[in-house]
DNA sequence: CAGGATCCCGACTGATACTG
DNA sequence: CAGTATCAGTCGGGATCCTG
């Protein structure tokens, strides 16, 4: 497939349904999520400690939106006290890769937004 | 880089920033109008037709972030009717590939995702 | 330990009306 | 044409308390 018709799949009207997985894939905890559990199987609370800044109520939210679109397996041990291992299944292995590239890219460019940031005013262009 | 070390970048407490640009990054319509502008340079009404349910104001911010990002440049002409005109900078141009490369992802696997929110039950495993 | 239940506030977003 | 201004509603998300 090029280029430009990945573009259009983003864009046109079949691409509803892209979109909203998008919108889930891309918010602010289910890419740290994935990356975390990238290191391998942790318990809830491993996770939340290894990820600054979530609350509790996120984290369950998130893990559980994951668990149902399968890329997160949750196992539960039936001991006491309980225990909960995530683990990321094939599905969710693979969104690594293209989670890294955009990863990937906001890290490379991270100097030139903020030089753009810290020099914005009114950079918009006149001609004519 | 390795992969790990990328993860590493994502999580990590230096991450703050890559975290906060990914979100911007990820919001509904960025990803929608960066891959707009592919096609080339689209004025204000232009895009506001090709991107479905976008309103007014929200085209509007969203290209004032990206203009201060750096991501799309801003060109007004001074004539009447006015005419601004909007493109892609090289910046925005480089977000493109990543943005596939996740677009392609979510497109491989929305069968499975589908499947999977369809049939989610409790899939929760019980061990011990 | 792993969450469920609640309260609550601010941010995101749409709709509408107005302007240079 | 390309916005700005304003109002209002929804919802993400944090804080807190409670439970199996």
């Amino acid at each position: 497939m090029s280029e430009y018709e990945h573009t259009c799949m983003i864009r046109g009207d079949g691409g509803r349904t892209i979109r909203a997985i998008l919108d889930q894939i891309c918010n602010k905890w289910t890419l740290l999520i994935v990356a975390t559990l990238d290191q391998g199987t942790l318990r809830f609370t491993d996770l939340h400690q290894q990820i600054p800044g979530i609350s509790q109520r996120m984290l369950t939210l998130t893990l559980r939106n994951l668990e149902r679109d399968g890329l997160v397996s949750r196992t539960v041990y039936a001991e006491v006290p309980p225990r909960v291992e995530y683990a990321l299944t094939t599905t969710g292995k693979s969104l690594i890769a293209p989670a890294l590239a955009l990863a990937g890219w906001a890290i490379e460019h991270v100097p030139h937004i903020e030089a753009s940031r810290a020099t914005y005013q009114a950079r918009t262009v006149t001609r004519g």
